[in-house]
RNA sequence: GGCGCCGUAGCCAAGUGGUAAGGCACGGGACUGCAAAUCCCUGAUCCCCGGUUCGAAUCCGGGCGGCGCCUCCA
């Protein structure tokens, strides 16, 4: 246990705060998560590595964490004037295939990914799809209490009644957007938004249901709302997701939040993750310039490798992704684990001098808002520079580990998995035996036939080894 | 047009008032038959101009440049 105390970026204050849970040594989460209509890439990622080191955070701090992310599998409109298509449904219907299925082979690669990340699992994990029946309720409570009108599209959310609509994401309301308030009529200002939709006459939706309004299917924003309501009441300490939301879904939830639960603060602190730049460009499915985690396996790098690249910059930050910069942080990464999973077998000890400052400095770092740049930094010392015993580094490579989440005690080649190949092994065996016999343009002859066909030779005082490069 | 963010060595980036973390690449050295791997050493006064201050990358003003949101996006 430590006297630090946890300060975070507030957006909704916009400075960072000291954390003061709702419930002593209690923090309940809220993570926005994807919209399954099709796979999640590499810049999609980083808001769940994020909240993954929020939560390991707390659990540092000695916190019991409870963790809620969503998946969004319905009422994700392709355009947010509430005009647009349902994003599931436009994927169905393109790919002849059901929405349900798409959802499902989305939402597997998506967990995938996020086990390949060390992303610990939420202890809820729950689908829009699957609380219709909350946020039915939730609408009726807003309804009940006067914040909604009825349009023959939908019903809406009137932003009117609630004064504080514009403050979270200081938007200015005459300026912005005057525009949309053509795109469905009825709507009495631009910025009211749908709770619940109908299905229109005559268009064969996959995804509907009966509710007191008729057949129809819930607005997007809803659906946060109506999850987190049952799951972490209503009210918690920190909602977290990405800067693009804060303008039209942050404001909305609090919208529809504080106006059912009468609650204010609904969120205590609210979190956002910057967006990884592409060339110049965020990498997003509209600009077409994405690339998944697979890609970065099958080009060779390690998934964790990834999570290091990420834990490079701060969450707070636009962050440049390159060819170049992931692969110096795949060299990074593979050569820090190289040395600290030799460190697995040696016994732990904390009480070497020197150990307890290093301690003090990690825990600043991470209660700094996160500072995982620094906390790298501070492996990298430990590890190559403190002069500290390998027992004393053992017990801080564990430590600082249990929160940067790279498996740094555990042994890379066996994860990787050795390969075999009697053929290399013979050539490597020819080539050994050339070498005792000082035939060096023979044995240089072998090794640069393994390193055109990507494998590499590694001469150690007990013998040659080889491995795949490529 | 409105709101917001950013500009630190070749690349990715920490640091937000006291004289610039870290990773990768490059170069030099050790090791090696030569390599590879590994280890050691090595680089920036912080976009420009002006101001505040004993002192600024860090605060203020003005430029230049890049990005994000305001339309789907993490």
């Amino acid at each position: 246990m430590t006297a630090h105390e946890v300060s975070l970026y507030n957006t909704r204050t916009r400075r960072k705060e000291a954390f003061v849970p709702i419930k002593p040594k209690e923090v309940k989460i809220y993570t926005c998560g994807p919209t399954v209509y099709s796979p999640q890439h590499i810049g999609n990622m980083r808001p769940y590595m994020f909240a993954d080191l929020l939560r390991r955070t707390f659990l540092l701090k000695g916190f019991s964490v409870f963790h809620v992310t969503n998946i969004t599998d319905v009422g994700h409109l392709t355009d947010d004037g509430d005009s647009g298509d349902d994003k599931m449904e436009v994927a169905a219907k393109k790919s002849g295939r059901k929405a349900e299925e798409i959802a499902d082979e989305y939402t597997a690669q998506w967990l995938e990914d996020r086990r390949l990340l060390n992303c610990v699992d939420p202890d809820v994990l729950c689908k829009a799809t699957d609380h219709i029946a909350e946020q039915v309720a939730l609408c009726q409570k807003l309804e009940s209490k006067g914040y909604t009108y009825r349009i023959s599209d939908g019903i809406y959310f009137d932003i009117s009644k609630f004064p504080g609509y514009a403050n979270f994401a200081k938007l200015d309301l005459l300026k912005e957007g005057e525009g949309r308030i053509k795109d469905v009529s009825g709507k009495r200002h631009y910025a009211d938004f749908a709770l619940w939709k109908f299905a229109e006459k005559g268009v064969a939706r996959q995804q509907e249901w009966d509710s007191p309004w008729g057949r129809g299917f819930p607005g997007w924003h809803l659906e946060c709302s109506a999850m987190s309501w049952r799951y972490l009441g209503e009210r918690f300490d920190i909602h977290t997701g990405g800067v693009d939301h804060i303008k039209i879904h942050h404001t909305n939830e609090i919208a529809q939040s504080e106006a059912a639960f009468g609650v204010n603060p609904w969120v205590s602190y609210w979190m956002h993750n910057e967006f990884l730049d592409f060339r110049g460009k965020k990498m997003s499915k509209s600009l077409g310039n994405i690339c998944v985690l697979r890609d970065l396996i099958d080009a060779g790098f390690h998934p964790l490798s990834y999570r290091y690249f990420f834990l490079q910059a701060h969450y707070r930050k636009q962050q440049t992704f390159t060819d170049e910069a992931m692969a110096a942080a795949d060299k990074g990464y593979r050569r820090l684990r190289a040395v600290t999973e030799g460190l697995a077998g040696c016994e732990s000890d904390s009480s070497e001098e020197g150990v307890e400052k290093i301690v003090q400095r990690f825990y600043a770092a991470v209660y700094d808002d996160l500072n995982a740049p620094q906390v790298l930094a501070l492996a990298g010392e430990v590890v190559r520079k403190s002069g500290l015993s390998d027992s004393a580094r053992r017990y801080l490579v564990e430590l600082i580990d249990s929160w940067l989440g790279l498996n740094l005690l555990s042994p890379l080649s066996q994860e990787l998995g050795k390969e075999s190949d009697p053929r290399i092994d013979d050539l490597v065996q020819r080539r050994e035996a050339a070498r005792q016999e000082k035939n060096f343009s023979e044995a240089d002859r072998i090794r640069d036939l393994l390193m055109d066909e990507g494998v590499t030779i590694e001469d150690t005082p007990d013998g040659s080894t080889w491995h795949r490069f490529k």
